[in-house]
DNA sequence: TGCAATTACGAAAACCTTTTAGTGGAAAAC
DNA sequence: GTTTTCCACTAAAAGGTTTTCGTAATTGCA
């Protein structure tokens, strides 16, 4: 009784396979009675295709996969849970996979992926130097649906969800100097990712429009590593030119330097204005409340779903250059008073 | 050049479809010379077997899912990406399903997964009142190997990684005890969890430990809705019973908890001490900062990721009720000063 | 030399669906 | 009354592997 199939549904039909397989499809070819036969019998027996029967097939099936540099960070956490929100809605399943801001494993990963496993794939890219060709090599190979999120490749025609991290961090890096700012920093992470340059333009634009000259390390680069990150910013603070505003564009980064303002009793907000790009819960309830950017990550999540299961199912011929712009929210907190 | 498959290799090799089959599953049925020859070619056109093909034949393929409550959450999403590290290393892929507490949810989803689709579960069971029947009958039509963490069905004979919350509870109520809480609270899941039972029972026995005499209301039951939690937080802080300690066992509750101090100017630790279970990494920044029990999440993902492939590869037996139990770690912080 | 065992490979079945190309019969069209 | 269309269904191929079974040639042993 477990794991029945198709010839064995047909079989107690009297119908023929192509039969049993039409009227599950719901195929005109097949009489209203002979479906409900069916499809009576094969609810009775709990009757499941056989995914890898009918992908191999149909050569595709119901399966994406999400690509992220890190799953233990609330950004990406909160889009993997929007993503899931359509995928779940819609019967697909859906795999994860880390890249943990390596290049190589990005680059294996779509290596793999050209077996045929998934039918779209849902990124944001891990900041590799040597630019996306492996992506565009990816499609070319297989033409399989793709959208980027977040951190996209700029320079691609993918489809692409984003926010608007330009005018954010303008906004907020203006506040920042209005607050009492006089030599604001911002941290980075190392490599040219396209949403990171978008801050960091937002940064500049906001120091040259407030008449500060811009010199080039006021932009510090951090890295995926906690401790190494730690003891960059723990330098930076004991040393002469010690900052007096930070905008933080990663959240590990903003945990790092209230680590270190901590035990080195720098005072936030008196001594150092902080805000942090993050989607971080407790960002109020941190001592002192810090000064956030959250993006929509959960909507950012369902945008990009929800955009690639139509290319998937080629309902709206979605543009393969189509860009969805969702905006940030600013939330001013204790960190960054006068 | 693109999608080649075994057939077009061997009419280039000039050699039969399953010779290649097995040069490339490196049997001992076929030369060395043939074997090189075979894998250069292979290697030369990137030739990729069809997983789908390749299940259809093996019944079986390398793909696993991980079935959880929720990923914003530091402790879920520490264990996936501990999950994640060993099937990565393996080449397995792993799907993720969020069942968001919903044993509606979770029950269709158990269904869905009887088509075949994995090789093997990794699940942390959402708060259901119904028992686990579902996961038992779902072995019972699949066999599948099942491997259960944190939140584990007692009562079912399946391998689980879990830590030892009965004894950390009891050390840390007993110092809530010691730091001077008269009347401590213990912040529950709805649900008959085992993990919750094990921490009640650790709770209730530093209470009894301690002279104090347990009463019903001493257990205050939370739900998944942030919203909801605050108001019941609300509620029972402005109450004239208002407690003086609380061991918060979910890490949403912490944070709602620090909410509703926070709005409601309860100071921490001097009205009330707190201690959460969480991973947080932000715990020790809050304000004040809290004294948390957090699990072992990226290695119970590991050791569970690491138990799941042994069962499915059968390389070991693992025993179908291996328990392996991990440590928790209690860290006092401000929360908890006398 | 004769016989068994081994080696290295191939043919074909099996895995379970979906899809293509029919087919027989009834209804519609002329 | 014959041809055409349509309906409801079937047979068979296709999808790409893996595995079982078979075989021809070689090796080992007496």
């Amino acid at each position: 009784m477990k794991g029945i199939n198709m010839i064995q549904l047909a079989k107690e039909l009297g119908l023929s396979v192509s039969t049993v397989s039409k009227a599950l499809g719901d195929s005109h070819e097949i009489s209203a009675i002979t479906k409900k036969r069916v499809i009576e019998l094969a609810k009775k027996y709990k009757y499941k295709p056989n995914p890898f029967a009918s992908n191999l097939r149909k050569k595709k099936g119901k399966q994406i996969a999400i690509i992220i540099p890190d799953i233990v960070n609330n950004f990406f956490s909160l889009v993997v849970d929007g993503i899931e929100s359509i995928t779940m809605a819609k019967n697909y399943d859906t795999f994860i996979y880390l890249t943990h801001e390596s290049l190589e494993r990005e680059k294996a990963l779509l290596e793999h992926l050209e077996n045929g496993l998934i039918s779209g794939l849902i990124i944001s890219v891990s900041s590799g130097k040597e630019g996306y060709g492996h992506f565009q090599e990816f499609y070319e190979n297989t033409k399989l649906p793709m959208v980027f999120f977040d951190r996209v490749p700029d320079l691609l025609q993918f489809p692409k969800v984003i926010s608007n991290n330009y005018d954010c961090t303008f906004d907020a890096t203006l506040r920042l100097i209005k607050a009492g700012c006089k030599r604001p920093i911002f941290f980075s992470t190392t490599e040219p990712l396209f949403t990171n340059m978008e801050r960091i333009r937002g940064f500049q634009a906001a120091i040259a429009h407030a008449g500060i000259s811009f010199t080039d390390d006021m932009v510090v680069k951090c890295s995926d590593d906690m401790d190494y990150n730690y003891s960059i910013l723990r330098k930076l603070f004991i040393s002469k030119k010690r900052p007096d505003g930070v905008f933080a564009s990663i959240e590990k980064f903003a945990i790092s330097l209230y680590q270190v303002c901590k035990d080195l009793k720098v005072n936030i907000p008196r001594d150092l204005k902080v805000i942090g790009m993050t989607n971080l819960r407790t960002a109020a309830l941190l001592s002192p409340p810090l000064s956030t950017i959250s993006q929509p990550a959960f909507n950012m999540g369902k945008e990009a779903a929800t955009l690639l299961l139509k290319m998937i199912e080629k309902k709206s011929y979605a543009a393969a250059n189509d860009i969805i712009v969702l905006k940030n929210e600013l939330t001013i907190r204790e960190s960054m008073q006068s």
